[in-house]
RNA sequence: GCCCCCAUAGCUCAGGGGAUAGAGCGUCUGCCUCCGGAGCAGAAGGUCGUAGGUUCGAAUCCUACUGGGGGCGCCA
């Protein structure tokens, strides 16, 4: 008796004595949620059904769910219903309709939680996307973390997730980076509006030693030009790095450049000038995202000529689209939250469907604490804190770990001193730590003999199996509602969840005998409940880029 | 001024309309003669920012306000 079974049987229930009260309703699948109780008294299923349909049917939702109830007792597997408070209807399994899960999870393996909801659909994930101007700060850390565990998530219901990363080649910015790079070269201060710091000057000189002196007979022009090439391929080389160390796979880097260089920004406009959106004022070119709900209409050429930023956002988009991607996620900071209007206003001015075909998540930023107090992101103060700089200070696994546990929507306070002093405050290894004792368990139980070779689910009745099984059976309703809602930290706070479960039961139940004694169907039997723990949690912190070790 | 996000335990954060609001960390008290004590049991700790509204029912939805963060360029 998993959820879905038991949720079609609800439905099957209700749809025949609901409409007989009143002809004219009827009950659909969406009606029936069904949702475990926060205490253990209620059963291990309830349900809200009576409450939603009673006024439409013309009674009141005892007597609805009293109805209800005692048609849903008569369901194979459940052992007793009955009617609670304003007319929820509890429902109890019996205890081998719930332990038979423990043997399913087992016999899935991996494709346990898996589905294929979402198997019909291309999505191009954009995400961290900084500029390679610098090293990856806190802000792009959470979205290297966080959006990779959402590619994993949707990559679990069965969606095609290409990774993707803009690399911003053009433009102001990197002129900036390249006239740093030059002046650290030539001894010079930094420029107005330049970077600094020490990686300036490691970049600048491995430029510089490439080159074996001959830097010296170029022109100003040229030599910018070198250390902008060269500096930002050096650059990106070392974000690529930190990411691939951080455990995150791009599939494809896409240059800004490419879009600016060969024609594909014209394109663009082309096409939405076609549509009767574009226009001529001021002798720049714009386009007119008032007409799709923007604040103001938009530059997308300037009146000397050079495209504006949010010309390569068209190219790009219509890249994404013409390359086959039904829905293109980009993942922002809050700092860019500006872009939404006009992001949304470019979509729709090519025809698509804003919310479908883009969507925009996004997140808040992360905040340096200090001794309780924030601390502002300086270079001169030395409180840069990079990606390289985290894995350091925690490894990868509590690093990603702490950023995914958390909604995008909450803004994230670091303190450094904890990230320095303490790393075991981290709920990551009390998941780890979880799993490494399935592992020890299923290892000790392999030493004193005890195997699979039966499984009697009626001896799962503890009421910490109970409460085990009833959190099992919730793995792929959690995954298909992180997915779908975009939210992977709440594959976090599951497998939390699971591993105090876990804990729990392993105080309580014994899987390896004690001493001599005999080995019966208990301990073969919670065997498999053990190595169906280990099952879900593996698998929950693999969609969330963190390891489940064997031994801690 | 306008727009977006946030406000829940001492701290960091969960709670996509349901019953007595949770976890980790921190504090206090117990539990190592046997499967991993990175654990377990228990205690203390909350007017869910404030005020209205919708609803049988609101931490959750709506409005206003307060406080915090961010954004409002022919910059990128």
């Amino acid at each position: 008796m998993n959820p879905a079974d038991l949720s079609n049987a609800v439905l099957s229930a209700a749809s025949r004595i609901i409409p007989a009260r009143n002809s004219e309703v009827t009950v659909s699948a969406s009606d029936i949620v069904l949702e475990r109780p926060r205490q253990r008294e209620h059963g291990d299923w309830s349900t809200n059904v009576a409450m939603r349909f009673a006024k439409r049917v013309g009674t009141n939702p005892r007597e609805l769910a009293q109805e209800l109830a005692d048609e849903l007792g008569r369901i194979e597997g459940v052992a007793k219903t009955e009617v609670a408070g304003p007319g929820f209807i509890n429902i109890v399994l019996d205890a081998a309709a719930a332990g038979e899960l423990a043997r399913t999870i087992v016999d899935a393996g991996e494709a346990y939680g898996a589905s294929d909801a979402l198997a019909d659909k291309k999505i191009n994930l954009e995400f961290v996307s900084a500029n390679p101007t610098g090293p990856i700060h806190m802000g792009g850390t959470r979205w290297a973390a966080a959006g990779d565990a959402l590619a994993r998530v949707l990559e679990s219901q069965g969606a095609s997730v290409t990774r993707e990363y803009y690399f911003n080649d053009h433009g102001a910015q990197i002129d900036r980076f390249a006239k740093s790079l030059m002046a650290a070269h030539l001894g010079e201060a930094a420029p107005e509006d330049g970077y600094g710091g020490q990686y300036i000057h490691d970049i600048a000189k491995r430029v510089a030693d490439a080159h074996d002196g001959d830097l010296a007979a170029l022109s100003p022009e040229h030599l910018q030009e070198v250390f902008r090439a060269e500096g930002v391929a050096l650059m990106f080389g070392e974000i690529k790095q930190d990411l691939a160390d951080f455990g995150v796979e791009f599939d494809v880097y896409f240059h800004e450049h490419d879009v600016q260089a060969n024609g594909d920004v014209e394109r663009a406009i082309e096409r939405l000038r076609e549509l009767g959106h574009i226009f001529e004022n001021d002798g720049a070119t714009w386009l007119r995202t008032t007409d799709f709900g923007d604040d103001k209409d938009r530059v997308i050429v300037r009146s000397n000529g050079a495209p504006a930023y949010f010309s390569g956002d068209l190219a790009y988009y219509l890249n994404k689209r013409e390359r086959g991607f039904d829905q293109c996620i980009i993942m922002l900071g809050a700092d860019h939250h500006g872009y939404v209007g006009r992001m949304m206003a470019m979509c729709a001015a090519f025809g698509d469907t804003p919310g479908d075909n883009l969507q925009l998540l996004i997140g808040q930023m992360v905040n340096l604490l200090q001794d309780g107090k924030p601390v502002r992101m300086s270079k001169r103060a030395g409180t840069i804190v990079t990606m390289d700089d985290l894995v350091d200070a925690v490894g990868v696994d509590a690093a990603r770990y702490s950023l995914e546990r958390s909604s995008a929507d909450t803004p994230l306070d670091i303190d450094l001193e904890l990230l320095k002093k303490r790393t075991n405050d981290n709920p990551v290894y009390y998941v780890q730590y979880a799993h490494a004792r399935t592992q020890a368990v299923a290892r000790n139980a392999a030493q004193a003999g005890v195997d699979r070779s039966e499984f009697d689910a009626s001896l799962l009745d503890h009421e910490t199996e109970s409460a085990l099984l009833g959190a099992l059976a919730e793995y792929p309703r959690i995954l298909n509602t992180a997915a779908v809602l975009r939210e992977p930290h709440r594959v976090a706070r599951y497998v939390e969840e699971i591993a105090g479960l876990y804990h729990r039961w392993y105080d309580a139940r014994r899987i390896v005998p004690k001493g001599d004694d005999e080995i019966t169907a208990d301990h073969r039997t919670r065997l498999w409940l053990n190595d169906a723990v280990a099952v879900v949690v593996k698998s929950a912190l693999g969609r969330l880029g963190v390891s489940a070790p064997d031994r801690m």
